[in-house]
DNA sequence: TTTT
DNA sequence: TTTT
């Protein structure tokens, strides 16, 4: 089957910590929100206009660990995905959805340590202070995300 | 703002016909499903499992009507567009949200009366009975859309 | 390194067939041409005017071997990939460069025995007497590409 | 026509300044190298290897004129384009073929001064003695490029 | 609700 | 060299 293709493609900040959630097999999920810009100049008042989108980025496993390690709130970050809309019932057994964005690929373009994030505060403020030749891990890195997991029936 | 990215891209097929709303304005939008496909074999069971995502996608003014008229249920098309979720009350006055795909490019890959859909029924067989010469309005068209409405507060 | 992107997405119809090469460890390559079509109204004349545009697009080891398999001249093909620039020398030592799309995934919109494809003719032929029922194989199909050879001075 | 897709997207840094070309009629181009890198661990040597892809970005017009006012050599940005392969004559008369990315949105993710850019130095220093409230100009822009110029036959 |  |  297929022959479809269903493709996401985002640069946004983060709006928060990476959640981590670890299961009893090992595996592990992390989720974060990330924002992005829309800003256009209304026709009505001519003024301009910033939307601001927000997306579910769920990544799984590894790829989740080296988020959680790199990203911080605030961080920029290019990330590749599929849309999933999950389905689940409210309190009072109502259907609700809720779409996420499942992370396969990202590149980190800011990331905890290297003084682009104004919100990682203690860190930077350390990052500040150091020469560059004491940055040595904050180059962007690229992993290769894998799965190994079950993809369905997460109970969050 | 922006140095931001919120881009999807789409191939799948249609679920339902393209259901058109006309604002007094002279503006309008086209709604319609989209499915597109994911197959994988279960670690668990090692059978073929096929998950089918639905993707509300939300086409404009000039694009919406060219997608009216080539478009139909079944067909195939290629779609481009940005992730925009909308909040709205529900009776009880809760909070609820629904993703949309905000359409700004696309691609037929097929077409109502070219006789890659089963389901135009009608068209189709009228299709199959005629020439390939006949066949004169079925190119797959690329229209670039144009907006010229509000992008907020849509009541629906 | 990193933080970077390089991602092209494309689709369109196969300017000849697939021609494999076979390497000694056992992998192997895939090659074709892709043309994409940009059609436009020149402002100039005020006529509708076509540019095709071609792509080399380069496929590997298991991949190569099922797009060898299900695509034809004709048949149209959504390509994803990576840009990567060869140089090479030519007959009188002169730098020369060669652009390819290197495969890392797609997904079959026509194959060669389904029908859809004007070229494929001894298959078609035998395709259009058949049933319907009489096509188990012609699904489109999305195998995940495997990489397990060097990436670099292909012979070629 | 059509029913194809020719779609780049390339996230990289400058390898030089942006140059500019003015047309009698009043439009312009520019062009720039991308360089985006690929790493990988080769499995003959165990060694991390890393390759470095350049690219050749066009923009034009207004685009081209706000890329050459924000973007220097080194700065890092997302460009969304076509792939363009000019055919052209060596002195020799052989056929020569150069592929460009005629770039059709961009979004800066650093800019010349901004000082996320080693090489724009003279403004850097002035940047990083600067309050944060005396950046009035250095958020990321995303205009959408237009195109007012013929396509062809460019004499560079 | 699509498609294979 | 494809396709519409």
């Amino acid at each position: 089957m297929s022959g479809t293709l269903n493709k996401v493609m985002l640069i946004g900040h983060l709006g928060d910590e990476v959640k981590m959630h670890y299961f009893e097999g090992g595996g592990c999920i992390g989720r974060f929100p990330l924002a992005t810009n829309e800003t256009y100049t209304s026709k009505q008042t001519n003024e301009r206009v910033t939307n601001t989108e927000w997306h579910n980025i769920v990544v799984r496993n590894k790829a989740a660990e080296v988020c959680e390690k790199y990203l911080g709130k605030g961080d920029k970050v290019y990330i590749e995905g599929r849309i999933k809309t999950r389905k689940w019932q409210d309190e009072s057994g109502n259907d609700r959805y809720s779409t996420e964005i499942q992370c396969t690929d990202f590149t980190f373009l800011t990331t905890k340590n290297d003084g682009g994030n104004a919100s990682s505060n203690q860190q930077q403020s350390q990052q500040n202070q150091s020469s560059q030749s004491a940055k040595p891990r904050q180059e962007p890195i690229t992993p290769k995300p894998e799965v190994d997991m079950p993809d369905d029936d997460l109970p969050f």
